[in-house]
DNA sequence: CATCGATATTCCCGAGTGGACATATCGAGA
DNA sequence: TCTCGATATGTCCACTCGGGAATATCGATG
């Protein structure tokens, strides 16, 4: 008994924890893939955005936390950027909300899917 | 003990039904306001959108969905515009997907806005 | 058949966004 | 001290988004 379509659903889960800093898809994608490849330019690579674009996040995510969520380090062997440990947890947050989310509203979005094939079937 | 900052927490859920057709919070706002004034340009006025843009957004939910979801009449005392029994529907589950993620995310939010501000004071 | 209020539709323009590109900078290691 | 890979930062430009305004349309009602 699997998923019919992973498209439907839940598509955008923002979190705001004050004006100046909230957690969404696209910046927790991001930070996710800094952790994975440990280079800004590779995550960058990887959503399909400019280097320029996922610095700007970068610098939004440190600067509106208050406190860098991703360390970057330049010169040598070592450079590239990684999560601080704030960063990672932020991070496993975000993941446990989207899922609880998920869950959450699981009955409801069936509920709206079938209302919606039920009204695209009748014309 | 009531909450003590309202901002933090839940700010955008969005759902997506197909690739058309997504609901999230400034539409779900929209269809309230249609819905309690009778009118898109009402509507837009209390939002603080221009009536063209109230206007994109009703075409974008009644094609997107494939079935109108805003009913609109011109001319005469009737004029105006309303909801479908659909367009209810979909504003109803949404608005308890909401409240059903609040209540899914609220110790992750406690836990993500208490780390935020251990942050701000060991500064 | 003139009025009226709201919908429907188009045109023009400014602001903001983000991409592409070009450099500058850093610092470990050869 | 030269190289190298990645960060850091600015400039320029095309494109998009949405606002504002103007106009057309509708149709019950008097």
């Amino acid at each position: 008994m699997k998923k019919s379509s992973p498209v439907v659903g839940l598509s955008h889960l923002r979190i705001t924890l004050s004006e100046s800093f909230y957690v969404g898809p696209g910046r927790a994608d991001l930070m996710e893939l800094i952790a994975e490849t440990g280079s800004i330019s590779q995550a960058a690579k990887r959503m399909g955005m400019s280097y320029k674009r996922a610095w700007e996040l970068v610098q939004a995510l440190n600067e509106g936390f208050g406190a860098p969520l991703v360390e970057t380090a330049r010169g040598g062997k070592e450079q590239g950027a990684s999560l601080t440990e704030a960063g990672r947890e932020v991070l496993e947050r975000y993941r446990g909300m989207q899922d609880a989310t998920r869950r959450a509203i699981a009955r409801d979005v069936d509920a709206l899917a079938a209302l919606h094939s039920d009204i695209s079937k009748r014309k």
